[in-house]
Parts: C-alpha cells; sequence; structure tokens
RNA sequence: CGCGGAGUAGAGCAGUGGUAGCUCAUCAGGCCCAUAACCUGGAGGUCGCAGCGUUCAAAUCCUGCCUCCGCAA
C-alpha cells in the first residue's frame, strides 16, 4: 500500500464555537489541506441582536477558504460532493452529520469529542465532566456514524481536572489537547495503524444539553454538587440563586465539604472573611459573583456594597 | 425601535435642588508577643460624555450620545 501523506488529502472541517476554531487554526498552521470549512450559520449574539460571524469562519476566512453554513445539514449537503474531500474532520459542529455525509470521503469521517468515550457522550461532555466532579477527563479521536458519538474510538488523550478549573479553562485544556492528538495520531489513522475500539455499551454514559432552567443552582443537591454546577456553568452561563429576588450569578466558589447542616440556602457568614451560605451537606463559599445589572466582582466588593446579608437565605 | 437595571475616589456603594460622603483598599504614625484586630492622621473625584439646556444654585431636573449588566431571542 503505498504511503499517503495526511497533507495531501483534501480536507472539510465541520465545527462551530471557539474550541472548534483553535484546532481549525492548528490544521492551518501545520499545512493540512483543509479546502472548505462548515459551520452553524451565524446568530445574532447579545443585546443587540447583531449577527456575528462563528468563530470557526473568521478563522477560515483568515486562510482564505470558504465556507459552507446550511442551516439544516441533513437535507443541504450536496455542496459537499462536489468539493469531494478525502477526510472530513469534526469537532463540535452542532448538527447531527446525516448518512449522506458520512459517506463521502474515502478516509471517513472522524469526529473530536470532548470526553473519554464511552463516557459522556452528548452535547456537553466538558462541563458536565466538571458537573460531576470528575478529575480526569480527556478527548476521543472517533469514527463518525449513524448514531451519535457512538463509533470505533481511535485514540484519545487525558485531561486532569484541577480544582481550580472551570469551563472556560478546561474548553481551553481540551482544545490544546485536541490539537495535539491531531497531530499525533491523524497519520498513523490515515495509515491504517490504528485498528479503532468499540465502545463498551456497558460503560456507555450520556449528558444532554444544559437547560436555561438548570442554570439556577438547586438547593437540595449537597455542597459537593453544587461546586460542581458553579465550576461546569462558569465563565458562561453561570450559575446562579435568588437573593431577596434578584439573580445572583456565582462565577467561583470554595468548597467546604463538612458535615455542617442548618437551613437551606441561609448566609452564615458574611464578612471580609468569606461569604458562605448553608446547602443540605456542606457549605459553599463564594469568591466571585455578580449581581443583576452589576458587574462581575469578588465576594469582599459585593459584601461592601451589600451589608446585613448575614441570617437572610438565597432561594 | 424587544423589556429592564446601572455609570460618583483604586474597588464597592450612599447621596433626587443648597459645603460631595460612607465602607474597603492604600500611605504615614501609634498600640500589641502578634494580627485579616484596634486607635490617630493623610492622599485620592472636572459625580460616563455633550448641550455652553432649566435654575440664584445641578451628582440630583430636561435633551442627545457612549459604555457596562440582567432578561428575551
Amino acid at each position: 500500500m503505498m504511503k499517503i501523506d495526511t497533507k495531501e488529502l483534501r480536507i472539510v472541517f465541520m465545527g462551530t464555537p471557539e474550541i472548534s476554531a483553535g484546532l481549525l487554526r492548528t490544521l492551518f498552521e501545520n499545512k493540512f489541506n483543509v479546502v472548505a470549512v462548515v459551520a452553524q450559520p451565524d446568530k445574532p449574539v447579545g443585546r443587540k441582536g447583531i449577527l456575528q460571524k462563528v468563530p470557526t469562519k473568521v478563522v477560515a476566512e483568515e486562510f482564505g477558504v470558504p465556507v459552507y453554513q446550511p442551516i439544516k445539514i441533513r437535507k443541504d449537503y450536496e455542496f459537499l460532493k462536489e468539493i469531494n474531500p478525502d477526510l472530513i474532520l469534526t469537532f463540535a459542529y452542532g448538527q447531527i452529520v446525516p448518512e449522506g455525509v458520512l459517506n463521502i470521503p474515502k478516509y471517513g469521517c472522524l469526529n473530536f469529542h470532548g470526553s473519554l468515550l464511552p463516557k459522556y457522550r452528548g452535547a456537553a461532555p466538558i462541563q458536565f465532566s466538571l458537573i460531576n466532579n470528575e478529575s480526569v477527563t480527556g478527548v476521543t479521536l472517533m469514527e463518525m456514524i449513524k448514531e451519535m458519538d457512538a463509533g470505533k474510538m481511535f485514540a484519545s488523550k487525558e485531561v486532569i481536572i484541577e480544582e481550580n478549573d472551570n469551563a472556560t479553562s478546561l474548553f481551553k485544556k481540551i482544545e490544546v489537547a485536541s490539537c495535539e492528538l491531531l497531530l499525533d495520531k491523524i497519520q498513523d489513522y490515515v495509515d491504517g495503524k490504528l485498528p479503532g475500539e468499540e465502545q463498551d455499551p456497558s460503560k456507555v454514559t450520556f449528558c444532554p444539553m444544559i437547560k436555561p432552567e438548570e442554570e439556577k443552582i438547586n438547593l437540595d443537591l449537597s455542597a459537593k454538587e453544587i461546586w460542581g454546577w458553579i465550576r461546569g456553568l462558569s465563565d458562561e452561563p453561570g450559575a446562579f440563586l435568588y437573593l431577596n429576588g434578584l439573580k445572583i450569578k456565582i462565577f467561583k466558589a470554595k468548597l467546604i465539604d463538612d458535615n455542617s447542616s442548618g437551613n437551606i440556602g441561609e448566609i452564615i457568614k458574611a464578612d471580609k472573611t468569606g461569604f458562605v451560605f448553608q446547602t443540605k451537606c456542606g457549605a459553599i463559599s463564594i469568591l466571585e459573583l455578580q449581581k443583576e445589572g452589576k458587574g462581575r466582582m469578588d465576594y469582599k466588593s459585593f459584601l461592601n456594597g451589600n451589608q446585613g446579608l448575614l441570617g437572610k437565605k438565597f432561594e
């Protein structure tokens, strides 16, 4: 079998958000022959609803590669046949890729998934690894098949989750890991050196998309579980509680993992040594937060401008 | 014209017509075995920008603009 250099292959990249744009940039900078980029349509962003280019589009334009943004790839993928790619790479594209696309490229379709499969199949693996207080996660290079995130695994790379990681920092780590995984393994894949491993069905877990109502912290959970949610939703979109009827987003917190219990949600400390509220089991020390209409600030600043909170309750 | 909140000292806030204040941080000094404690003193603001708007008098009222934030999409 003749050896093929991956850099000669016609590659189509499918992906949308920031993390995906990082991988795309790595492809360009390492002289891969990316012939087209497929991304979600541009969406109105922010209060003013200004249409903003998706991150992968920005990178693609920087390198002069055409961008396709079908509203429904399920029905609209004829253009891919004309492009005639040898290989399709996807990372957080945002739509289910139809079978018709999977059969187009000679070397198949590979997906980067932000977890160590078979754990955390689905939409928000990075957030959920934090929400569930995992200590290790990673990125998996896998074959795309009809069923979502269910294909053979060719390679993966571990990422250690540290105590002070949140979604933003973990996304960054996964992005770096996925770039390394790409450079380390893609040639082996093309050479047929990676046999691929089927996912063990008994170990499969799923993570759904995070719904807006889940951004409200559930006070029935333990301090540790709440801490997971705070980290998993920080910095965007932010987990929140209500205090005096106002929404308070909590961006950064510390876990006080003792067995204390008391009135759930009650503020048990509010001075310069800490801003702590009680949960069902254990307590949470808030470090950075934001009140409706105000900017994000550290707890000392917040308490400075909001006094007499001791004994009040989060809801 | 989607709805709403906010811009005052480095930070967080109060002040709705009459001398710009409070808390924290900071600086100097003091006390103490010691301190994230306490006491004394100091520095630091053309009150988001503009209208040379209204007024004897504007942070405060009026008009326009800019920026930030919550919601909705």
